[in-house]
DNA sequence: AGCACGCCGACT
DNA sequence: GTCGGCGTGCTC
């Protein structure tokens, strides 16, 4: 069978040979409907399509934007009944590159092609060329009466470049209303020019490379690999301020001299101002931006650019990974440890695995970036999957901080405090200097958990049963989990009794109270998500701390990332060991990413500084890694660990992963399971994004994908799988050896 | 994904 | 008597 759609009406319309087949053609197009397949629709006279083609289709009542791809329509249906396509929109096809891409992402995934495809086009204005600009062009003559404002703009127009309206008056320093009698005088012709374009394009040779010793090594064996052409994918591995930028903006100057696109992923948190300015200090321009609330125009600019190849650098979210490139050429992930990567409603994907997909398909290089790299991607550097590339030590004048445990058994806080005499005796030594010191607990308000000394009631959600948190600078209990927020009390729900509520544990807010009661004179800050103001204010407060208008601030996971406060040479993280118990097969990792992310913070500008970690597990693999400044002993472990939690015994059939939309869902399914079944061990829930890469060394020969949101279908997909064999009916998906990675 | 239809509980 | 909750079905 060919894949030329006329096979099928040859299949059709053999048999009798009636008069002649009518003379429509039907091509297959991909809409944005959960469903397994691509629908079929009519060609009209006149209109020409091809695989790849953005179209508007009629879909029951609505119209919507569709992709047509290749392959065969359903030979039940009847071509002549199939609705036309309404109009192909002025925008070049996706190439063959893209549509393999979203075949494989939609497979791989086990989304719906539609869905998948819906990515790429999603800037629905944008599919139509931007119109031309009206400009002025001098066509001759003199104004009739010449006045100081007239001169200025004859001066600009006379060698007859055109301009727009506001341009010139803007250029001439006058106001619209000159250039507007100037206009009624003749003097001027109407000409349409092209639109801007959205960013400047950037320029490799705008400054010259800022590296050295390692970091120059390092750029100089990614670029030269680069070189032959072809698909590879790296992975640098570097301590917080040790180039890593530097390093992949030399692969980006690279790409942009041989003529092609870039993609930089990051995490959404560090898209941020400073980011877009270092880029514009090295290569001339701005990248152009992509991420979640870009306003519509610029979001229908920049899709504009990526296609028609205007655009040759676009720094993103993960979204991003699906804007349909003319011809890109390389990709950047940065922070490629980080979970933001992930997407987990709709379609199902880690962008950072995606991208290393994308690169393998379109046969150019890809480079994952991290300072504490993932586990799966340290397993795929060791097995030479990925080329690493390691800078241990740190650029310039930046030194690492030297780094301590504080061992809370020894060194106790005193009574109802948190803070270890230890670390209180370093806050006083950093602010006496004039320094900063940063504490770190990543809990926001005042008290984890609440409760009455008289009867042991303790403050429950009532809508999802976690522990409600007070929130003393808002005077509210709120539930971290949900949302739900109430006034705090000031009697007893339960009993009645007044005063009795007693905070166990400790927030940022308490920790405040505590640094202030031994530091009053201090400058203190509370950083978290929660401050007063938002954004706006958040920001100012940021910059406030740079300029070292606070001694000591207390943060939550928010002052993790990004900033850079050069005079912060103490970072006291207040409980190190918290997230390490929390039943996350990932805990030990993340624990270890975000404390290293937190740590890196201090001595980034040459002053000594310091890190402290209070902890009651000082022996815990996390903690040494931190302290040692050597992770590959925690990395060792870590993969031995991921590989026994995730290949249970199973008997014949390896394991069972359940993945459905919402790890909620993924839960309740196996919940089901495991009910229909009580003597099957060994199933593994895991979150959609999560479930591939469970397989990250391939071992398992079975693998289940539950994907529904009708929760009682499910049960009873679940339970007749268990009675009747992997043959399932409706949207269970069951795949077979499936060897997620094989891509490579 | 949207959106229509249809069936049961609590209200202007 | 209706308004509106969400469970179900359909879209070439």
């Amino acid at each position: 069978m060919g894949k030329d759609s006329s096979d099928l009406f040859g299949a059709l319309f053999d048999a009798p040979p009636l008069a002649r087949p009518p003379l429509v053609s039907v091509v297959s197009v991909l809409v944005p409907l959960p469903v397994p397949e691509a629908y079929s629709y009519a060609v009209p006279d006149g209109m020409a399509v091809m695989p790849g083609s953005v179209v508007q289709v009629p879909l029951g009542p609505r119209q919507v934007i569709g992709v047509v791809w290749d392959g065969e329509p359903d030979p039940r249906l009847d071509p002549k009944k199939l609705r036309p396509i309404t109009q192909v929109f002025d925008c070049p096809p996706l190439t063959d590159e893209m549509r393999s891409f979203i075949d494989w992402v939609a497979g791989y995934t086990l989304s719906p092609p539609g869905l998948v495809a819906r990515m790429a086009v999603r800037a629905p204005a944008a599919l139509e060329p931007e119109p031309m600009v009206e400009a002025l062009r001098y066509r001759g003559g003199e104004p009739e009466r010449m006045t100081p404002a007239r001169a200025r703009v004859m001066d600009l127009v006379r060698d007859e470049v055109p301009f727009t309206r506001s341009g010139l008056s803007h250029a001439a320093g006058v106001s619209i209303s000159v250039i507007d009698g100037l206009v009624k005088q003749g003097l001027f012709e109407t000409v349409f020019l092209p639109p801007p374009p959205v960013v400047a394009r950037p320029d490799p040779d705008y400054t010259a490379p800022r590296i050295e010793g390692p970091q120059k090594q390092a750029a100089s064996e990614i670029v030269e690999a680069m070189q032959g052409g072809g698909f590879s994918a790296s992975l640098i591995d570097g301590v917080t301020g040790s180039g890593k930028t530097e390093v992949y903006f030399e692969a980006i100057a690279q790409a942009l001299r041989q003529g092609r696109q870039v993609l930089i992923l990051l995490p959404e948190i560090a898209l941020t101002a400073s980011f877009l300015e270092r880029f514009q200090d090295r290569f001339g321009a701005k990248p152009a931006e992509w991420h979640s609330d870009l306003a519509p125009r610029m979001r229908e600019k920049v899709w504009r650019g990526v296609v028609t190849g205007e655009v040759r650098v676009v720094a993103g979210a993960r979204s991003a990974l699906f804007l349909p490139f003319e011809e890109l050429g390389l990709i950047i992930v940065d922070e490629e440890h980080d979970s933001a990567y992930k997407q987990e409603d709709r379609v199902f994907y880690n962008a950072r695995d995606m991208a290393v997909v994308r690169a393998r398909i379109g046969q150019f290089p890809v480079v994952l970036v991290s300072a504490t790299p993932s586990v799966e991607s340290q397993v795929n550097g060791q097995s030479g999957r990925y080329h690493l590339v390691h800078l241990p030590t740190r650029f310039g004048e930046a030194a690492m901080p030297d780094l301590h445990l504080i061992d809370m058994r020894r060194h106790p806080p005193e009574r109802g405090g948190f803070l270890s005499p230890v670390m209180l005796r370093a806050v006083k030594k950093t602010i006496e200097k004039g320094q900063q010191a940063l504490l770190f607990l990543n809990r926001r308000g005042y008290a984890p958990l609440t409760l009455c000394r008289v009867c042991g009631h303790r403050f429950q959600c009532p809508q999802c049963s976690s522990w409600l948190v007070e929130h003393r600078f808002k005077g509210q209990i709120q539930c971290h989990q949900c949302g739900y927020a109430e006034k705090t009390p000031e009697a007893c729900p339960e009993c009645g009794t007044f005063d009795h509520l007693v905070a166990c544990g400790p927030g940022v807010e308490r920790i405040a109270e505590e640094v202030e009661k031994h530091f009053p004179e201090a400058r203190t800050i509370v950083m978290s998500s929660d401050l007063l103001g938002g954004v706006k204010r958040m920001r100012l407060e940021l910059e406030a701390i740079a300029k070292g208008e606070a001694d000591i601030v207390i943060g939550t996971q928010l002052v993790a990332k990004g900033h850079n406060f050069p005079l912060m040479t103490l970072v006291g993280i207040i409980d190190a060991d918290l997230g390490l118990a929390n039943g996350d097969p990932r805990a030990a990792e993340r624990t270890f990413q975000l404390l290293s992310q937190v740590t890196g913070r201090a001595g980034r500008t040459g002053l000594k500084s310091h890190g402290l970690l209070q902890t009651y597990q000082p022996q815990h693999p996390v903690m040494q890694a931190i302290v040692s400044g050597d992770a590959s002993a925690f990395y060792e472990r870590e993969i031995g660990e991921r590989e026994k939690a995730l290949l249970p015994p199973f008997g014949r059939l390896a394991s069972i992963i359940v993945s459905a939309d919402t790890r909620l869902d993924a839960e309740t399914h196996a919940r089901a399971l495991r009910a229909a079944a009580p003597k099957v061990s060994g199933i593994t829930v895991l979150g959609p994004a999560e479930a591939p890469l469970a397989l990250v060394r391939g071992r398992h020969r079975f693998r289940l994908l539950v994907h529904g949101r009708r929760n009682s279908d499910m049960q009873g997909y679940l339970r007749s799988m268990l009675a009747n064999g992997p043959k399932v009916r409706g949207t269970v998906h069951v795949q077979l050896d499936v060897d997620p990675q094989s891509f490579l």
